[in-house]
RNA sequence: GCGAGGGUAGCCGAGCCAGGCCAAAGGCGGUGGGCUUAAGACCCGCUCCCGUAGGGGUCCCUGGGUUCGAAUCCCAGCCCUCGCACCA
């Protein structure tokens, strides 16, 4: 037993030692001094236990930090909770307790489990929500919001989760996930969704709620994406679709005494109207429901889901196109959405699928009115020619071009450049206990009122088992005075939005008890944007978009200088299990200390890289086990014995070579946060050494040099056995504090020697294996004469249409021999295939010190020398390729 | 339908951005051998085809192209994954 690794039996030593070291702090004088590193994970919610997902986050963005540190920087790496929420009010309900005593209790479970797991944090700046001096700043940016006029409070249909009794955001609803099929009948309810928690159908409701209006940011957290490099291309494009934006114009039809506005991405076609469609709930449907049965009966129909397909009635009434002086019929149809441009479009069933559809189902014309451009499509192919074109109607636009026309109709009196967006005002009221309160008085007299930040904050009352909102059961909560005229009044029942905290707690990691402000604007502009933010994709249109939107929000009202908050996002990928997403819910997790919690997080971090999924296997889960225990052993059985050579020999650069070698290809990997690349790289050293070990006596300057590289290598993935390795190898201070590794010799010339002997290696087996020779006696080795490098130089310096082959007998170096000429021409047949070669001393030496590799596989003895001048001798040699004698 | 990202040997996956050192890393699985009383662990090979001296053939979804040279660059197509979508 003494000679296993055993994380759990050194852990708690060495966090003390962490800890009373402070290696994982930064101080406020540092935080205040500028910028060091800012490496951060996602908030994690309280939920009280730690699943995979957590582990693979946290050990990535542990590793890039660990790195970092060792490389000098001064890393913030933080943590701290996101501690309010729904489930916390359900478990309370269950367990018969409250939703704050739970939360607390789930925080030290994950805390504990946290630094079992060996995550270095700066626990110093520990942050939590659910505290008033945390959510008190929430109550305290809504203020500034409401005053620079970002927050609305409106009547609005919203989605309501019967299950949560709350309101949702538009993106905290998700789709059914029900196939809606062949029948394509089923979208005429529209808004099918789920909640994105509890999966209920969500139900819709008309309320007074405050929102966010990050619409007023629409565009810039769209053209912001452009720039956003250090972004994954999947979630920059996500965020694009979700906000949505769409150019074109509005068209405005008149009607009766009224108009109809149209959005259309294509104003070109307006020439091609034959109607004009509104959707339900328009005003204008409502309008010609009166006292018209046909249309009442459709909107019933259309209410209650059963409008659909390309179903419409005709309202009798006629709208007059303004470029064409047309009038035509005014519908409404089900297919014209409420909520999605004006919930009004021209109907130009020449130019456009739907309209042409609906033109068809209901009888109405087809107008062709632009010509397709050359090229496009066959010329008159069937309609609709949704593509650009020429116009063909008489008059002032005829002959122009799309987008001619489209800049010409801007001038038109009833047309006006216009741009929707998918994107809806952020809704943050919510009907819940567990939330920031929202810090408005509600007085008869003077409205909706907010609360003074003297007052602040305004505190949770203690909680209540009720079935309705607890907030609104506390009269102690909810009776108050109007901070305007002093009469009674009663607060805002509704709790804010929980992603509201979590938009800008990154900022508060700098400042973490910070009295008299949410955060220091001259620090958090300093440290801002975060240099790698780690995450998972599942809050691209959420977290992700939040956090960009209350960054800029921030900085125009004058808190911050930074517009965007996150340099470089990576998304850590699914671990899977059996093939699926790995999750309590399915059965098929694994807990994070089943295996080991140091085992876990080596292997999620070997398995793959960040990015990319991975599936759970317990030969996977064995192997990084495994190689803990080798690296254990290996540095154990030095640090007992402690032997080994003073004097070097010539086989010790090899070694020494590998190491600097090694430290480069890892250093490059750790720098791509590519960890699992980083393992391959120390796996194979690690064997080197072993072998190297097994060789003979080790010269001890190189050998335990390489064992401490190693330890310091795997450092930023394995803290703990990193700290015992160093330890055992004597190693100053602790290796968490410690330097990265430096190369001691010009690594990039190393891949070519490296190359030498791999193939070498491989060659003699090749030809061992092909002749069948199982035990050779003697391995010679010979370098090619040194002509053939002149003449390989040579070639290579010829431009490509010189002649080779002359140039190169040209070579005084190069001897007029049958040989040379063969090699010649060898060299002509490469044209342009010259990889970097060594000098022939070069080579010579670095095959000696390979020799002992040879030796150990072959079991014979390795002679290398040169090729005698005349090359008469020199066989197959060439550059970079010695012959070979096997006998 | 629109958009994004992908298709690499039995499997998982490097390589592709910056073309030549690519028959193509590493792991798994399979297989031969070493160590061992044995098992496990560990170590050294082999794992597209042919080959009695390091060679030859075919290969990175398919088909074209650029180039002295393509897994890598360009074009077209097929397939997969994800996002959006009666979106005007």
């Amino acid at each position: 037993m003494s000679n296993r690794y055993t994380h759990a039996r050194v852990q708690e030593y060495w966090q003390h030692i962490w800890e009373r070291e402070g290696v994982y702090e930064l101080s406020d004088e540092r935080i205040k001094d500028g910028p060091g590193t800012y490496v951060l994970g996602m908030f994690p919610y309280t939920s009280g236990s730690l699943h995979m997902g957590h582990i693979r986050n946290y050990a990535i963005t542990d590793a890039i930090a660990r790195y970092r540190r060792m490389n000098g920087e001064a890393v913030l790496h933080p943590m701290g909770w996101d501690a309010f929420g729904l489930p916390a009010e359900n478990a309370a309900y269950d367990r018969d307790t409250d939703p704050e005593s739970w939360t607390r209790t789930c925080i030290e479970q994950m805390r504990d489990e946290l630094e079992r797991m060996g995550f270095g944090y700066d626990w110093s700046r520990e942050i939590t929500t659910c505290d008033p001096d945390y959510y008190r700043w929430n109550q305290w940016l809504f203020n500034r919001f409401y005053e620079d006029g970002l927050v609305e409070y409106t009547g609005a249909q919203v989605n309501w989760c019967p299950d949560c009794e709350t309101v949702l955001a538009d993106a905290q609803v998700e789709d059914s996930g029900e196939e809606t099929g062949e029948t394509a009948e089923s979208h005429a309810s529209h808004g099918d969704g789920v909640c994105w928690r509890c999966h209920t159908p969500v139900q819709r409701r008309e309320l007074d709620q405050w929102f966010f209006t990050i619409t007023d940011y629409a565009d810039e957290l769209v053209d912001g994406l452009d720039d956003l490099d250090g972004w994954p291309d999947s979630i920059r494009e996500i965020q694009r679709n979700w906000i949505g934006r769409r150019d074109g114009a509005e068209i405005r039809f008149a009607v009766e005494d009224d108009s109809i506005e149209v959005f259309t991405t294509r104003p070109d076609t307006v020439f091609g109207a034959t109607y004009v469609a509104v959707a339900p709930g328009h005003a204008t449907a409502r309008q010609a429901a009166a006292g018209d049965e046909a249309v009442t009966d459709y909107l019933d129909r259309a209410a209650d889901g059963q409008a659909e397909g390309m179903s419409g009635v005709d309202t009798g009434l006629t709208a007059t196109n303004p470029v064409t002086g047309e009038t035509v019929p005014v519908y409404v149809a089900a297919y014209v959405l409420d909520d999605v441009g004006t919930g009004a479009v021209m109907g130009v069933p020449a130019h456009n699928e739907r309209d042409h559809a609906f033109a068809s189902e209901q009888g109405l014309p087809v107008e062709q009115v632009l010509e397709p451009d050359e090229g496009q499509a066959d010329a008159d192919a069937t309609l609709p020619y949704t593509g650009e074109g020429t116009v063909v109607v008489d008059g002032e636009y005829e002959g122009l071009t799309s987008s001619a026309t489209r800049d010409r109709l801007l001038d038109h009196a009833a047309i006006e450049a216009a741009t929707t967006y998918r994107l809806r005002d952020w809704l943050i009221s919510r009907q819940r206990y567990w939330g920031t309160p929202i810090p408005i008085v509600h007085c008869e007299d003077c409205g909706a009122v907010p609360v003074p930040d003297e007052n602040l904050p305004v505190e949770l009352p203690e909680y209540v088992q009720t079935t309705g909102n607890p907030l609104a059961a506390s009269t102690d909560f909810l009776d108050t005075d109007c901070p305007d005229c002093g009469e009674p009044a009663t607060r805002e029942t509704d709790t804010m939005d929980t992603f509201v905290d979590s938009s800008w707690y990154f900022l508060r990691y700098l400042n973490p008890d910070l009295s008299a402000a949410p955060f220091d604007s001259d620090v958090a502009s300093d440290w801002l944007p975060v240099d790698v933010y780690v995450g998972g994709d599942e809050h691209a249109v959420l977290h992700l978009l939040y956090i960009r939107f209350l960054t800029r929000a921030l900085a125009d009202i004058g808190l911050l200088d930074q517009r965007e908050p996150v340099e470089r996002l990576v998304n850590q990928g699914t671990v899977l299990h059996s093939g699926e997403k790995m999750s309590k819910s399915k059965g098929n997790d694994v807990a994070p200390h089943e295996y080991g919690a140091e085992t876990t997080r080596l292997f999620a971090l070997s398995a793959a890289h960040p990015g990319q999924d991975f599936e759970w296997t317990a030969t996977d889960v064995s192997n990084a086990y495994e190689f803990q225990q080798d690296l254990y052993r290996m540095v154990t059985a030095f640090s007992e014995d402690r032997g080994g050579r003073i004097e070097s020999e010539p086989h010790d650069a090899y070694l020494e070579r590998e190491i600097d070698r090694t430290i480069a290809a890892v250093t490059d990997e750790y720098e791509r946060f590519r960890f699992h690349r980083a393992i391959t790289e120390i796996q194979q050293f690690a064997r080197l050494l072993r072998r190297y070990r097994n060789n003979g006596t080790p010269y001890r300057f190189a050998y335990s040099r390489g064992l401490r590289v190693l330890a310091k290598l795997i450092a930023p993935l394995a803290p703990y056995l990193a700290e015992e390795l160093w330890s055992a190898l004597d190693g100053e201070g602790l290796i968490a504090a410690a330097d990265w590794p430096t190369a001691l010799q010009d690594v990039p010339a190393y891949r070519v020697e490296r190359e030498l002997v791999r193939t070498t290696l491989e060659d003699v087996r090749d030809i061992t294996d092909v002749v069948d020779i199982t035990d050779p006696e003697e391995i010679e080795l010979v370098v090619a004469p040194e002509w053939s490098y002149h003449a390989y130089d040579t070639a290579r310096d010829v431009t490509p249409d010189g002649s080779v082959v002359g140039r190169v007998m040209d070579d005084d170096a190069v001897p007029d021999t049958e040989v040379a000429a063969d090699y010649a021409v060898d060299l002509a047949a490469r044209s342009g295939g010259f990889e970097p070669v060594l000098s022939p001393e070069r080579e010579q030496t670095v095959l000696e010190q390979a020799t002992w590799l040879f030796e150990d596989e072959f079991g014979a003895d390795v002679t290398v020398r040169r090729a005698a001048p005349d090359g008469e001798q020199a066989g197959t040699a060439r550059p970079n390729k010695p012959a070979i004698h096997i006998s």
